[in-house]
Order: C-alpha cells, then structure tokens, then sequence
DNA sequence: TTTTTTTAGGGGAAAAACCCCCTTTTTTCT
DNA sequence: AGAAAAAAGGGGGTTTTTCCCCTAAAAAAA
C-alpha cells in the first residue's frame, strides 16, 4: 500500500507543486491538503484513514507548524512529520526536532531530496543528515533515535515505554502493540520495579529522563 | 598556546561536529576524541602532553560520564571537566558537580555557549566547592529560564501542573498544595481542556513540550 | 539438554483517575 | 460598582490504573 501523506502548507501554488511531485513517486500518495493547522485537524475528521507523514510548512496564518507539530505528537503520535521550511535557521530546526519532527528540508530542495526524505522516514523514523549542517545532528540522537534502546529491558518492555509516553489507554497501548491488556499490564508492572516507580506518570518521567523517551 | 581540549563522547558524528565548532575557535584545539572513559584513559598514556579541559558525555557504554569524572578528578585533577550532556536534570547537573565538574552544558547549545563555558573554564577555573555560583548554571538560564510561566493558566493551576508530572497520586499533590482533592480535581480538568488532552500522560507530556514543565 | 527469560495471558479486587453537574467566596478587571 | 474569572469545595458516578497471584508456550542462555 502506498504511504499516505497530508500537505499543511498555506500557499496553494506549493502545495500544488508538492502534491505533483509526490504523485510522481509511486510509492507515495497525497490524501490531505491543508492550509494550516487547523485545516488539518478538522479534515482529519472527515478522513477514513489516517496519513502516515505530514509535510509541515511552518510559516502559517492561523495554527503554525510549531503549533501543528506540538497538537500531531500529543494526539496523533503515528504521524511522522517532515518539515519544509524555507528557514535555513538552527534554532528553528532545533526547535521543530525537539517538537519530534523526524525531518526537516528545505523548500529549495531537490525532488529527489524530498524523496529520499521521505524514504528516510518511512523506513526508519531516521533523519536524513544531507542538508543539515552535521553539528544540527547532535540532537537527532535524543530526538529521533531508535538507537537509545533502553539497557535491561526487553523489546517489548521498550516498545511498551514509548507508547506509555502517549495519551493513549492501555487497552488503545495494547492495541496498537497486537496483545491483549493483560499483558501490556505484565510490561507495566515489570517497569515499575525495574524504574522504582510508582505510576505511570512516574514511569513517563524516569524514561524520559534516562533519555529512553523522545519528547 | 592553545588550550588543549580531549572530547569524550559514544557518537562519532558528535565528535567530529564537536572537533568541527572548536577547531574553529582559534584559542582551542582538539587533541584526542575518545569514545568512553576507558578509551580516554588508554589514550592518555600514549599521549605526551596533558589536555587542559575534557568534554565529557554522561551516556556512554563501558565507562560513562560520572565514572569518568570521578577517575579524572583522582587520577588527574588538573583536568578540568566540562559536561556536555542531553539531560536538562539538575539531579545529574548537581551530582556532575559535585563529582569535581567545572561546568555543564546542553548538546543543543549554541556554539558560542560552548565558547563560553570553555573561557570561563580557561580563565577561571572553578571548583566543585562553588557549585551553587550562578556562572555554571548558563545552560539552565537558557532553556529554563525564561518560559517558566505558562500563559492562559492561573496560578494555581500553574502550580498543578508542576506536581502533576511527579509520581503522585492527586490526593497527595492536594495535600502538598493544601487543599482538598476535590478541588485538585477541578484544575486537572480545566487544564486536560486547555490543553486538549485526555489523561494525566497526556497533560504531562503536553507541558513538557510547552517549556512549562522542566525535566 | 536443561534452565532461565521473555512473551503472552487470566481472575479478581482496591485504588486512582476521570467525568459531569453543582455552590460559594474571593480576586481581578472594566 | 458590577461582571468576570479564579479559587475552593462537593456529590455521585464510570472507567482506568494498579496490584497480587497464577499458568504456559516459546525463545534464549547455560
């Protein structure tokens, strides 16, 4: 199936440019083309599926793409999100990469850069460090890293932590993990013991403190 | 003559992006990139002159940061230590210090916060006995400094949110604001609305992202 | 090959969190 | 001075989380 993604761009030329570029790649499709941030929320109502990458412009009247970033973590945290900003800035990247975007290019970029983006995070999750300066990487490793797999839990018991840092049930945890709630309460309470806590809350915070959680 | 720097550190993209930003200083020069206290140790043995300030990492395999510190502080005390860590936490910023650190440092730092750090380091060359002088905490001031008040809430509510992302139950942050549950109960919904969340999880998370609550 | 760990799952109960609707007093703003 | 917002508190309910104790297959380690 192709890789869904919604354009949030308030200049309708770019995201006409945008969606016929993509359409052009064949393993990606566009599903969604907003204005703003607010555009996108209300039309993800109305939407059967859900897009699987948001190309986020960041300049925006209304609900800008810091804003718009901040709302797709909180609710909707399976959305990847690559930034397209004409803003060459590190504070800005910085920013949007704490905010757990997974990319970020320029709006003067190639298609194939665009492209190869796109691949990036599809696959991983991962940043393409081609146009970043190298030193912007260095908090790509917190931010984006699958690398910080935690030391003395399982894969589960990791899979389970990242999504214990949501707004999701543990019946919504165990669905997305395929297991019933029985067990996901198994990975909770093995994690308490093993982080010396007492709640979830407590839990969200030692692993974001040890760095095994993005935020 | 130059400042002889030795940066300790896992990620190789990090060392090189580091090695980059201070080679460009022209008063300081690299001259070992170890990947662990281990390694730093074994190289310091080949190495005929001593560096002057070692970039130290916290996380890293086989040695980490504090062992490290630690080892330096006994072994080499004219080392001076400047913490380049991920983690904004002042646990590890206190126990940094105390472990004979003479500064601490964000990753996602700008260079000329770097430069600094390194300068005042140079010129002054403080101790562990003066941890509480503000110089050391620039890093704090930076990122948590000024965002501190969170704007749209009250007081109140301001104040919740701080002990809402702790391993308390509500009963106990009621007894810690003295006030009753109840009336904790009723800045946690106005708080799950302002910020459109539906858990606890959520409402810490969301804060967190903001720049309202610190970790 | 045996043992241990991981993964998966269940029953049942108490505690905490969450939700909606409500009153009163004090402070703040216009 | 009057209106609005903030602060404090409550009733009564549902849902979720937390806890303890238990089984068993599969995978990894010894």
């Amino acid at each position: 199936m192709n890789t869904k993604i919604a354009i949030i761009d308030d200049h309708t030329l770019m995201r006409n440019g945008l969606q016929g570029i993509i359409n052009a790649f064949n393993e990606y499709e566009v599903v969604m083309q907003c204005q703003n941030g607010k555009d996108f929320i209300e039309q993800l109502e109305t939407l059967s599926s859900v897009p699987d990458i948001a190309l986020l412009d960041i300049n925006m009247p209304e609900m800008d793409g810091f804003e718009t970033a901040a709302w797709i973590r909180t609710h909707k945290p399976e959305i990847k999100i690559l930034v397209l900003s004409m803003l060459n800035s590190e504070d800005v990247i910085i920013r949007m990469l704490r905010l757990g975007a997974s990319g970020y290019i320029l709006k003067d970029s190639k298609p194939e850069v665009l492209r190869a983006s796109l691949n990036n995070i599809r696959d991983q999750g991962f940043h393409s460090n081609e146009l970043l300066n190298p030193r912007l990487l260095f908090s790509l490793q917190q931010t984006n890293g699958k690398n910080t797999h935690a030391p003395g839990l399982s894969n589960r018991e990791s899979e389970f932590l990242q999504l214990a840092a949501s707004d999701l049930t543990y019946r919504e945890i165990a669905e997305k993990m395929n297991t019933s709630p029985k067990t996901v309460d198994n990975y909770r309470e093995a994690l308490f013991e093993k982080l010396e806590v007492k709640s979830r809350v407590g839990l969200v915070l030692a692993g974001i403190r040890a760095g095994w959680i993005k935020v």
